[in-house]
DNA sequence: TAAAAATACTCCATAGGTATTTTAT
DNA sequence: ATAAAATACCTATGGAGTATTTTTA
């Protein structure tokens, strides 16, 4: 009852009618020019109908290839759209956290463990580093939660407490928690 | 840069929803249970999340799947819509014909014949039957052109010459013609 | 004659099928 | 106990690549 189009031809298709040439199509998408060229061929014949002229030097599409270009565009795009949105539904069930890795094993696992257990439907990513490397990393989008060392007011913070430095003075480091969102 | 979904693999999830079950949904695309289960399984894999939840005996879409289900009959709703409009512009250069079957050989071939050729991108399908089921499916659109044997005035006709029938009256058979379209 | 596309040919990945096991009601 | 889904396993198809030939500007 559903005629399918194969994505992949779809996408060759596009990319030689961008670039025009099916040897530079091959290169966009990654694959060699002999195999555009069978898909192209492949489309066609499960088409009937030419999509492309080849003159030679220049390739055009024909009337009918016109229409495909369109149609394969927007397939593209709902694909795409499709896909990113369920990516998407992934993450918001996501939460990445940034440990220091001295700090990880301690009082952390049991934590987790139970917020594991509150929270069945979301995926915890626990990512130990350097508190430098976290934070950079955090900055970047990284994590959702991030526990570094730092010292008192160096950047504003979610919660922070402070932890006695061995050896140290008083002014020693603090663990301050920066977190950017619902948890 | 763009991320592709399998359109069989989708339409086999949109009939497992829709029937509920996966043994169903390979009657319903004509594959086996098990290639539709191994299907799913690859769906769920390459996006990487849960589509059907299986609570053995029913099936129910997760909420992912459920997006999902959206978008796969949007995409195969456009795929179907690409391919018809295309083989519709096919359809532009294609001419049907029907005739009865004791006249097709005769002054008919050599008619067709120089109609090719002065039309070499024009499609000719020429299908013989008896003069009333002609009529029927020249009725239900399925030829452009169409001649039938019939008494004179039961029908409108773009032309219509008389034929004398063998051993018969004056009031014999005519040979009408009748016609649709551009020819 | 120098590019680009088409073709011949090979190989391997994988999709689908059959048969079986597992699961759930 | 039974119906349905998952799995193990096998086979064959065909998609992609390399090397080559054909085409045409």
């Amino acid at each position: 009852m559903f005629s399918t189009l194969d994505p992949v031809l779809l996408r060759s298709f596009v990319a030689v009618v961008e670039s025009g040439s099916f040897t530079r199509a091959g290169d966009r998408v990654h694959l060699s020019q002999s195999t555009v060229s069978q898909q192209i061929r492949r489309l066609e014949e499960q088409l009937g109908c030419a999509l492309l002229d080849r003159h030679g030097r220049y390739v055009a599409t024909t009337e009918q290839g016109q229409h495909l270009l369109g149609y394969a565009r927007r397939l593209l795009n709902l694909m795409n759209e499709a896909v990113e949105q369920l990516q998407q539904g992934q993450r918001q069930n996501e939460l990445r956290i940034g440990v220091p890795e001295d700090f990880a094993a301690e009082r952390l696992t049991p934590t987790l463990a139970g917020f594991a257990r509150d929270h069945p439907d979301t995926r915890l990513e626990v990512t130990s580093d350097l508190s430098s490397r976290l934070w950079q990393q955090f900055s970047a989008g990284a994590f959702e939660l991030v526990l570094v060392k730092q010292r008192r007011g160096q950047a504003p913070a979610q919660a922070c407490w402070p932890e006695p430095w061995p050896g140290s003075t008083a002014s020693g480091h603090r663990y301050i928690v920066a977190t950017r969102c619902r948890w």
